[in-house]
RNA sequence: GGCGCCGUAGCCAAGUGGCUAAGGCAGCGGAUUGCAAAUCCGCCAUCAUCGGUUCGAAUCCGAUCGGCGCCUCCA
């Protein structure tokens, strides 16, 4: 068993092999919390929450950190525009996002520090950068000196001379323009903490090297993030922590790519941006206005959480999983309907399976570690065709989680337990063999290994006929069940068909089986 | 201008040097069904174009066309 990852660092694919194994610390760039999430948020963290899993179950002791910058420009002007303290704003958008995490199933997060909370080790790295004379003071601001850093830009492949640099009232006081903000001296009314170069707040990356230092080490595994944080945000933490430390930060940058709408840009992007215009300039009612057309776009008027209790956090997690974690994904209602869609078919399954063993996909318990090449020589067809998947599901997660891959075998597995129930005919519980019914369960038992790794199937999805308030629906379902099949036992097909075909007309699905009949809610 | 990515069936999407190019959605044919639904079986691509390397390329190299990202805040 190899696992190998693309590194952005060297622009290939390499053996994975922990810095200390068997521990592997990761750490992915949160949110800044100024706004609401958006789905393109998810990505990440989705991804991040597959690979720990798989890492976990290759044998790995993971330590998982996602930071939340609470402390940012955006965040201040965020403040001034709804007259709320930074704090209570930051303290909304991180609520939203936790709450989002929760529904896609992210719960592998280890840490998720703070920027605020982070000031003494941020101070700290910052000081220690301006004894090396990595960095120098002007009037409060402190900035990294890149002329300093013979290796700055070598994560992208960039050189010093050929950057604009961040502009702003600070270029005047840079030595270099592509020189960045440690620290930035605050304004009257801004939110500020105290430090040797007087009252302010940190620059944008170095909470990032402060952080993961304190819970990951000066030099850790895997270093994640969006494809758009790679320049300037990762190479400046590069140089930062680099220069302190005089050793690698992270062995390994793995970064994901972006959600697209399909009628231009990312989301958040700057056709987004543009439409906002400056935010000097633009009124409170405008950014709301901006601000609602984005997400009915991107993710539904009520924004990332309604279009989770629409669509389901379930389905939209298989749905960033279908992908590869580096591709663009083209994002549409249509794109989100398909995976819904096929997305069902798993839960006909679990269904079956219920019928036909008596027992709960959910309760399945499942494997926790890695155990390869277990096939015994007696074992029966139908578990070497189970291993066959489980085995083709292992070598795409190997090379740098190949989830899109990945998925078309629990697919092909599923389909081939819908097959040996055929065949075995054990729709017919009365004349079900055993040992074929455990056969059944040994191969499903593969199945929640297999979604287990991905995330999915971890809690039954919401069932109509479930909830208190659906009692009346279900009892005038049976009671629809019981009239049709008494109408069918007539041979009055007229009326059994209208029954059926005016219940379809209202989203119900009618299924008949052998001595019953099941309804289900279209997806 | 600099750095980088992508172009596989109607649509989405794996595969990056060698078995019949995964899987999903849609469609078509069949088994099953009173008819459907569900399930199963079958059909449906020579991989943007051109040229080159190679015994052999979707996969490597070059060119062309088309799409996109970063270089300023962004997951």
């Amino acid at each position: 068993m190899t696992i190998r990852v693309y590194n952005t660092l060297t622009r290939q694919k390499e053996t994975l092999q922990p810095v200390d194994p068997p521990n592997i610390g990761i750490y992915l760039c949160g949110p800044t919390v100024y706004d609401r999430a958006h789905i393109g948020h998810m990505v990440g963290p989705v991804i991040f929450d597959t690979i720990k899993r798989y890492l976990v179950y290759s044998g790995y002791k993971v330590t998982w950190v996602v930071n939340i910058t609470d402390v940012d420009d955006k965040l201040i002007n965020k403040s001034r525009q709804r007259g709320l303290p930074m704090e209570q704003i930051a303290n909304e958008n991180t609520a939203d996002y936790l709450s989002n995490l929760a529904q896609l199933g992210v719960d592998q997060i280890d840490h998720m520090p703070k920027a605020t909370e982070s000031m003494d080790e941020i101070i700290a790295l910052v000081k220690t950068l301006i004894d090396q004379e990595h960095a120098y003071e002007v009037d409060g601001d402190v900035f990294f000196d890149v002329s300093r850093d013979p290796e700055y830009g070598k994560l992208t492949n960039r050189t010093v001379d050929t950057l604009q640099g961040e502009g702003g009232g600070a270029a005047a006081k840079k030595r270099s323009p592509a020189d960045f903000a440690l620290w930035k001296h605050a304004k009257p009314d801004e939110p500020a903490w105290n430090s040797p170069w007087g009252k302010g707040r940190p620059g944008w990356h170095i909470e990032c090297s402060a952080m993961s230092r304190r819970l990951l080490g000066e030099t850790f595994d895997i270093h994640g993030g969006g494809l758009d944080l790679v320049f300037p945000h990762h190479e400046n933490e590069i140089a930062q922590s680099e220069c302190c430390h005089g050793k690698p930060m992270a062995k390994y940058w793995l970064h994901n790519g972006l959600l697209k709408r399909e009628s231009a840009g990312k989301l958040g992007g700057r056709a987004d941006r543009d439409k906002q215009g400056s935010e000097q300039t633009v009124t409170l009612e405008q950014i709301q206005q901006a601000t609602a057309e984005k997400e009915s776009r991107s993710a539904g008027a009520g924004g990332l959480a309604d279009m989770i209790a629409r669509i389901g956090g379930e389905q939209i997690r298989f749905f960033l999983l279908r992908t590869h974690y580096r591709s663009t994904v083209v994002f549409s209602d249509e794109a989100l309907a398909e995976s819904v869609t096929a997305l069902a078919t798993f839960y006909r399954f679990f269904e079956r399976f219920l019928r036909v063993t008596g027992k709960s996909f959910y309760d399945i318990q499942s494997a926790q570690e890695r155990v390869d090449g277990e096939l015994q020589p007696g074992e029966d067809l139908l578990l070497q065709q189970v291993q066959r998947c489980r085995a083709a599901f292992l070598e795409k997660m190997d090379d740098d989680f190949n989830t899109g891959g990945a998925v078309s075998d629990l697919f092909d597995l599923v389909r081939t337990l819908n097959k040996f129930i055929d065949q075995q005919t054990l729709d017919d519980a009365s004349d079900a063999d055993p040992a074929n019914l455990a056969s059944l369960r040994q191969g499903a038992k593969t199945l929640r290994e297999m979604g287990t790794l991905l995330g999915l199937f971890q809690t039954p999805p919401q069932q109509a006929d479930s909830a208190d308030d659906d009692q009346l629906a279900s009892q005038l379902m049976d009671l629809l069940i019981a009239l049709r099949a008494s109408a069918r036992k007539n041979k009055d097909f007229a009326m059994a068909d209208r029954i059926r075909d005016e219940l379809n007309q209202l989203g119900i699905v009618l299924e008949d089986r052998k001595g019953e009949t099941g309804w289900r809610l279209q997806p």
